[in-house]
DNA sequence: AGGGAAACCGACGCGGGAGTCGGTTTTGCG
DNA sequence: CGCAAAACCGACTCCCGCGTCGGTTTCCCT
């Protein structure tokens, strides 16, 4: 696939840098809370503190901006995930389970994300495929462990593929819910119900359960506080 | 919630009524392929075969057009999901069956209806509440039947509300990728396998799963073979 | 059959917002 | 210091697409 750069040239000076970063996050809330097609070009520049010019020397084109903005958001939680695996050691299942915990946290951590990935699914071909992308590695990155489960017998029969696919989906579209209030429960609630049944419906004993580690629990860290680079 | 009347009036010709039939489905189509924000009146209009003015006599505004648009997606869809869970009968773990199947049919076997409920939920919050409305009427027509099956110890413990968002979001999200062309399986494996990675997730013992009748199979019917009023 | 209302047509106008551009400030470097 | 390039500014342009509006056709009723 095709990584069109979305950014117009390489920034190289130190301070550059820091804006474009303010700028992807004042995108990313702007986007999220207005909407990629009702927000201003304008108004992402204001919210950053700084003007429209300054904004398209970053960014060519409103389409790249998203793109850098979807960009970041994948690349933020998969960084989030993977190092929950890691964290989790070799078995398959611990791995599996925390990088549903760790998506899901990463989402309902911080809902602007979460709602940016919605917004690009409907803003452009391009975007849309981009978007999507993101959620295929999330899928990819489950798949492997499921088939290593599968196959030490630590599960029940199924497809690997789509059973990552159904995890995603579960913690993607709940997460989208209750970021919109239409799901009173806690994150942390949410979290544990969708844990058992992602883990129950892949066939493993409730008592299992309890062998693997709690997740990376009750980090409700404010909106913006997003880690950088 | 108010539903603000998406039509200019209600047709009172019998010819107009067909005329707004054929606009809503040619609506549908054209926001589901080129996105609600990239799709033009003009273009709705040539679709359905009919012009810009003739659009505009029947639906005020591009934010009403598609208000209805999302209206008849949702109604088509519910009809169908209540008649399956008619047919399944009295037993909740049949009826909840039933629903999910029909819901996973009804969104695979048009793609437009399911690509159209996303574009709205990322076009202007009053939109995006009436099609998370309709995700929310799925879950709650899920949930009851998820309580007595509860109170009736065919399942584990659960949180109902929690594992009826659960299951629609499984759907959702999977039919989502599947018509991106994402998932290569056919929509035939993909339901099963939902079906089993639900039920066993609600704790059904696989045997059990046998007993309830087979979902309407198999209607691969056409994009724009939709049953009409 | 004819008149009035409903239904439909398509050229135009107008606003909003993406993108441009000449100019200004800041930075790095010799 | 000073100067060249990078970074930034904001008023302006220009296009695109929503919605309008005067006019035409079709329907229905008596």
């Amino acid at each position: 696939m095709v990584v069109a750069e979305s950014e117009a040239r390489a920034p190289q000076q130190a301070r550059a840098v820091e804006r474009r970063e303010l700028l992807l996050r004042a995108a990313t809330r702007v986007f999220a809370e207005r909407g990629f097609g009702r927000a201003g070009m304008d108004e992402v520049a204001r919210a950053a503190g700084t003007s429209k010019g300054g904004l398209y020397f970053h960014f060519p084109t409103k389409q790249a901006l998203l793109a850098a903005v979807v960009s970041r958001a994948g690349a933020l939680l998969q960084r989030r995930v993977r190092a929950a695996m890691e964290r989790a050691g070799d078995d398959p299942l611990a791995r599996a389970d925390a990088a549903l915990a760790a998506l899901f946290a990463g989402l309902s951590g911080r809902r602007a994300l979460a709602r940016v990935l919605n917004e690009a699914l409907a803003a452009g071909p391009e975007i849309r495929a981009q978007a999507a992308q993101i959620e295929d590695e999330f899928a990819a990155l489950l798949r492997p462990e499921l088939e290593r489960a599968l196959a030490l017998g630590r599960i029940a029969p199924l497809d690997p593929e789509l059973a990552a696919r159904a995890w995603v989906a579960m913690a993607q579209g709940m997460i989208g819910a209750w970021a919109d209030g239409r799901i009173r429960a806690q994150p942390q609630r949410m979290q544990t119900e969708i844990r058992r049944l992602a883990l129950r419906g892949a066939g493993v004993e409730d008592g299992i359960e309890r062998n693997l580690e709690q997740p990376e629990s009750k980090q409700t860290e404010p909106e913006h506080a997003e880690e950088q680079s």
